[in-house]
DNA sequence: GCCGTTTTCGGCCCGACTGTTTTCAGTCG
């Protein structure tokens, strides 16, 4: 049992709660529980220990025998009795916008509506309207929504939308009206999956820039519009929400809708030490409390310009947004030690790209201009190896031609360089798809799995160590294997492969696809601490994907990433010292 | 059900918006 399916379970069981109409504390206590497990670091052995249970937050006894076992039955008495309680489908109608228990719990009660294709049903035939605390209106909302989640499951990789984003805040900003602008939320957090676009705007108009957002060309229908907050849905199905606010507001806002939940409750909980209460307007005394015996001590409200103001006046440093997810940040803001995280200008060049040699769409000189024109001063090409038929993967011959091509490019080239690489298939038993006379005469090798993927967790770990273990490969490429919202990441025990990846002194890939973005950032803080390289690749397979490296650059700086943790920050010859060790160890 | 540098009991974020009611419940973030 993973970490995420015991979450599910304990999502599950909040949303049974939810529906028997238990005390919502309870409820959210479940909730709570789930977001804890899939935000904590530890290894799935430990949900078996008692102890190590007990430290993570928001699990007390209660909750941690649950967890235990389900982890070691793969089943829990308690989640079939609450079942038995409701059809199975049921759950479904929590995934429709505007259903929430109270009105889940009347459809099934008074209807007998346990399924979306019976409340489909029962809004055609007009029977929701007449419930008690239902409508028309409510019945045709139900309708669309319907509709919406049979074309989008609501959640989206960050670039499917962030050029969405980039257009409103730009758009926005070119507003007489607006002042200030930005795109907050998980987007400004770089999380890999976003399910909302929230933007904030400090203006003193606010009516007219709600006007021009939800007339906004992006705009496919409105779903709720006030003063203050305006709800939209996007031509690509995503939701965005607009806030607009004062200037003097602006920094709360902003810090508000851009934390996650954990981190807000902390940085509020920070500013209650003072004698102070924080929302997303302003920072304010907190009224006085009768039942306190003595006065508390309250500290002056500093003047808060922006968000680094609001973060001194509770003693920390300015967070960057990135690592707003209270993973550590606190402490760290605290005490002085955060990292000065990599920016974009760092990267001097980048691997693992394609061309038209093997699955690529553009030509070697093409994927060179591009790179070029980014400020690069070098890529590495690496095409596929034979054994990726579906990718056209490059045989021996065809190997040889293309280091050709790229040695007889870089005598033409003034400065720019490329290096001649291959991303080698690691094949089932952890041999490579190219013996090491091919090999040893590339500037790099890239290893990779793209088959066979339903290994157990133990023969998938060892495949990769011994791919890894030769020490003419350079780099890892997309440790797991993930295709966000599409395919989960195969079993691999990744601190093994870390260890490993530590003591041969291979680069561990930040693939920057953005339906990769893997190795994910929860695990870098861990492979810095094991000395661990990574190296931002966008595997890039036409010209305009080279810019995913700035997808990377945000995961990179979600991982607690710095320029000295990331080996493309290296200078043209330095990397080039750097690869000629790594073949030589 | 969880939690504790005011607490082992009594709290648990709260404001915005909508729709259905006539002052508020439900949903969402």
């Amino acid at each position: 049992m993973t970490k995420n399916e015991i979450a599910a379970v304990l999502e599950e069981i909040g949303a049974l709660l939810e529906l028997k109409g238990e005390n919502p504390f309870k409820i959210r206590a479940y909730v709570n529980a789930a977001r804890s497990i899939e935000a904590w670091g530890g290894s799935l052995s430990d949900l078996q220990d008692e102890e190590a249970l007990g430290k993570i937050p928001g699990i007390g006894k209660s909750i941690a025998d649950k967890i235990k076992e389900l982890a070691a039955t793969g089943s829990l008495k308690y989640l079939e009795e609450l079942r038995a309680e409701f059809p199975a489908a049921i759950l479904q109608l929590f995934s429709i916008s505007g259903l929430g228990a109270k009105k889940i719990k009347a459809l099934y009660d008074k209807l007998h509506v346990s399924s979306i294709e019976q409340l489909r049903e029962a809004c055609e035939t007009g029977r929701v309207a007449e419930l008690p605390g239902f409508g028309e209106t409510t019945q045709t909302k139900i309708c669309k929504a319907i509709e919406e989640r049979a074309r989008h499951s609501g959640y989206f990789q960050f670039g499917q939308i962030a050029g969405e984003g980039e257009t409103l805040r730009s758009d926005l900003a070119a507003q007489p009206d607006v002042l200030q602008v930005d795109v907050a939320g998980s987007y400004r957090r770089r999380k890999e999956i976003v399910h909302d676009v929230d933007l904030v705007v400090a203006t003193k108009n606010p009516e007219v820039i709600t006007k021009f957002f939800v007339a906004h060309p992006l705009v496919e229908s409105i779903i709720a519009q006030g003063p203050t907050k305006s709800s939209v849905r996007l031509r690509s199905g995503i939701q965005c929400d607009l806030r607009v606010v004062s200037v003097a507001e602006y920094p709360f806002a902003l810090a508000y809708f851009t934390g996650n939940k954990e981190h807000n409750i902390e940085l509020r909980s920070r500013a209650l030490q003072r004698g102070w209460t924080l929302n997303e307007y302003r920072l304010a005394p907190l009224p006085p409390d009768p039942k306190a015996k003595k006065k508390r001590p309250v500290k002056k409200i500093p003047k808060v310009r922006d968000e680094a103001d609001l973060y001194r006046a509770v003693d920390l440093d300015f967070i960057a947004p990135e690592l707003r997810e209270n993973s550590g940040e606190f402490g760290a803001a605290e005490k002085h030690s955060l990292p000065k995280l990599i920016e974009k200008e760092n990267l001097r060049g980048t691997f693992h790209c394609h061309t038209t040699a093997s699955d690529g769409h553009n030509s070697l000189e093409e994927m060179a201009e591009a790179a070029e024109a980014l400020g690069l001063e070098y890529l590495g090409i690496a095409e596929h190896s034979r054994s990726s038929i579906q990718a056209h993967g490059l045989d021996k011959a065809k190997l040889h031609a293309q280091v050709a091509a790229i040695r007889e490019l870089n005598k033409k080239s003034d400065g720019f360089r490329l290096f001649a690489g291959v991303e080698c298939d690691i094949l089932r038993d952890g041999s490579l798809d190219f013996d090491d006379e091919v090999l040893s005469e590339l500037d790099f090798v890239v290893a990779s799995i793209h088959s066979v993927f339903n290994l157990s967790e133990a023969e998938m770990t060892r495949r990769i160590i011994r791919a890894i273990s030769n020490p003419l490969v350079t780099i890892l490429a997309h440790p797991t294997g993930r295709l966000l919202l599409k395919r989960e990441p195969y079993q691999i025990d990744i601190p093994a492969i870390l260890d490993a990846a530590a003591e041969t002194g291979t680069w561990v890939e930040l693939n920057a696809a953005p339906k990769r973005l893997d190795l994910d950032w929860r695990w870098w803080p861990l492979a810095k601490e094991k000395g661990v390289k990574c190296v931002i690749n966008p595997d890039a397979h036409r010209t305009e994907r080279l810019r995913d490296l700035w997808f990377g650059i945000g995961i990179a700086r979600k991982g607690w990433l710095t320029k000295t943790d990331v080996m493309n920050c290296l200078p043209l010859g330095q990397i080039e010292r750097a690869l000629r060790a790594k073949g030589r160890r």
